[in-house]
DNA sequence: GGACGGTGAAACTTCAGGTTGCCTC
DNA sequence: GAAGTTTCACCGTCC
């Protein structure tokens, strides 16, 4: 088991403490820079040990490696070498390397890293996989590496104990903190540990040592209390037929952590029945029996969509209790079961319900029309912030756009205008991403780092599917190819035109795109083109695998490699 | 006089993480 | 709340 050696160390930036000489219990650290965390993390690398230094942000784990990187010079010529080919590889890890990446390669040349979700997957792996390989030294981290980790860390360096949060600057749970904590000295790598908090002033010393050290960890609260999560459990256990009475909705909530914790059970009770009158009015529900049944206006063709009762209700049927919310029966439609399979908040699943409606009344929609339909929902959220002076080029889109949007446009004085804004950027981003732009430009123009936009676009991709599902259910025959298509340019990053190339294995967007501007432009294309002129498009071995894709395969006829002289591989930067 | 570059102050911007579906177009 | 980035005004130099 390891033993956590904690210990502050007081941050010299302070023009109070200037005078102070940097101490840590029990050890001397030797200052280099005059910043603790970096001094620290060098000493580190002096023991020949390695540490994580959390921060705050992902801009500051960016700085924080490159400022420890820069004051390292890598002497051993071996150590050089393979350091060259791990930094090679995580420039490469992309179709074109963005800043990004120059700026993790660079660092990692010194054997540093910085790891954060900003990070495509490809490098997220690479940096945690040369950490325990012992090729990179230190990772500058935000909370992405406290989770769960087992990493070969002798030290965890707590650089940031605040965060941005939604009330400015906040101290981060003592939870988090001794995660961090728990990354240092793992028991298959040290005997021991150390985990270093760093404080700015003497003041903050004393709040890490009592709030963090000698504090105790906060309270875990029931996440049910949360409205979009409660809405979603009802729908789930109603839609799953785990329950069928109100009674016995009510009766399943009391035995929840959540109403341990809340106390106050006929308070509970009315939120249930809110979400329930809620769910009714959307239609994802039917609840039959109640004292003061209400008269919903439903169509003759809509009543089609709902499950009939021996299909959704469980073997309650029969329960012959007096008590009235055992009386009230609730059950699934259709489309409520559909929508808490695909474990959609209600709210959003009416939300596109509403926008769907209106697209099939529509002669034609738009991709930009469906992709702010699915960035105008919670599950989207955190949107992309569109800031003073992108306004005036997000309102020309608007106003471009206007005729082709699904929802309404808010008033500019309504409380979610800035949101309905945001959803507007975030679906230009998309927008762009479907007109082949790729990373770099989207981290350029939007500030979306690859990690977060494979993270937006996967969101995006889930949100498209659940659309295209309640199309179905809701017989919008026209809009499913529309949802369909658009969920494959989002896949791939590609306007329509390539979709057909995209179809053979092993041609992304890259590739597709060469193809395409050489006239090869679908499937019958590849089969007339001659080998050779795919061999100069794509390299050899891919050509091959194209036209075996395609029904013709070479594999034993001897071809020429019609490579051009100095052509590239197919590397990435193809 | 105008273009250009350097400098510093002021204004502005940003700030962690990441379940859930289905496998088809 | 703080750090980093962008914008802008001002000044000096050069042609």
């Amino acid at each position: 088991m390891e033993i956590l050696k904690v210990c502050l160390l007081e941050n010299k930036r302070t023009k109070s403490m200037k005078a102070e000489k940097t101490k840590i219990e029990n050890m001397k650290i030797k200052e280099i820079t005059g910043e603790p965390a970096i001094d620290l993390a060098l000493d580190t690398i002096g023991m020949n040990k390695q540490a994580l230094v959390f921060v705050n942000t992902k801009r500051g784990a960016e700085k924080c490696a490159e400022d420890i990187s820069k004051k390292l010079k890598i002497e051993n010529e071996e150590t050089r070498k393979i350091l060259d080919v791990l930094s090679n590889q995580m420039l490469n890890a992309l179709d074109r390397p963005t800043k990004q990446c120059m700026r993790l390669a660079n660092c990692v040349s010194k054997g540093i890293a910085f790891h954060h979700s900003g990070l495509h997957s490809k490098q997220r792996e690479l940096v945690e996989d040369s950490f325990r390989d012992g090729k990179i030294k230190i990772i500058s981290a935000t909370s992405t590496l406290a989770m769960g980790l087992d990493l070969p860390a002798f030290r965890a360096i707590i650089r940031d104990l605040k965060r941005f949060g939604h009330h400015g600057m906040s101290d981060i749970p003592v939870l988090e903190y001794l995660q961090m904590c728990g990354r240092a000295g793992r028991p298959k790598y040290d005997s021991y540990g150390e985990a270093i908090a760093v404080a700015s002033k003497q003041g903050e010393k004393d709040r890490i040592i009592s709030n963090y050290m000698k504090g105790e960890a906060e309270d875990i609260f029931s996440k049910l209390a949360a409205e979009p999560v409660l809405r979603t459990y009802v729908l789930s256990l109603i839609a799953s037929n785990f329950v069928s009475t109100e009674k016995q909705l009510k009766d399943f909530f009391s035995k929840t952590f959540w109403a341990h914790q809340y106390g106050d059970m006929s308070r509970i009770e009315h939120m249930i029945d809110k979400v329930i009158d809620l769910l009714e009015d959307y239609e994802f529900i039917m609840v039959q029996g109640r004292s003061d049944e209400k008269v919903v206006n439903k169509s003759a063709s809509r009543s089609s969509d709902f499950v009939s009762a021996s299909d959704v209700c469980v073997g309650s049927s029969g329960d012959s209790s007096n008590d009235s919310t055992n009386a009230t029966k609730l059950r699934a439609t259709l489309l409520g079961k559909r929508v808490a399979e695909l474990y959609l908040d209600p709210l959003t699943a009416f939300h596109m319900v509403k926008c769907l409606n209106t697209g099939s009344s529509r002669e034609k929609i738009t991709a930009f029309s469906l992709l702010q339909m699915v960035s105008a929902t919670l599950e989207m959220r955190p949107l992309l912030n569109v800031r003073m002076s992108e306004y005036d080029l997000v309102q020309e889109k608007l106003v471009k756009e206007n005729d082709a949007l699904l929802m309404d446009e808010p008033s500019a004085f309504e409380y979610d205008y800035d949101e309905f804004m945001n959803s507007v950027k975030t679906a230009m981003m998309f927008d762009e991403w479907i007109d082949e732009k790729d990373e770099e430009y989207l981290l350029e123009k939007y500030n979306v780092r690859p990690g977060e936009l494979h993270y937006k676009l996967s969101n995006a991709d889930w949100l498209l599917y659940a659309s295209e599902e309640i199309a179905r259910l809701l017989s919008h025959q026209k809009l499913l190819k529309d949802l369909s298509k658009l969920r494959f340019r989002i896949k791939y990053g590609v306007k329509e035109e390539l979709l057909t190339l995209l179809k053979i294995p092993d041609v992304g967007r890259v590739r597709a795109r060469k193809l395409y501007l050489s006239g090869i432009k679908d499937i019958a294309g590849v089969k007339n083109a001659d080998l050779t002129t795919l061999t100069q498009l794509l390299g050899k071995q891919i050509a091959l695998k194209v036209k075996k894709a395609v029904g013709e395969d070479f594999e034993k006829m001897p071809v020429s490699d019609g490579k051009r002289k100095g052509q590239l591989g197919l590397g990435k930067y193809e």
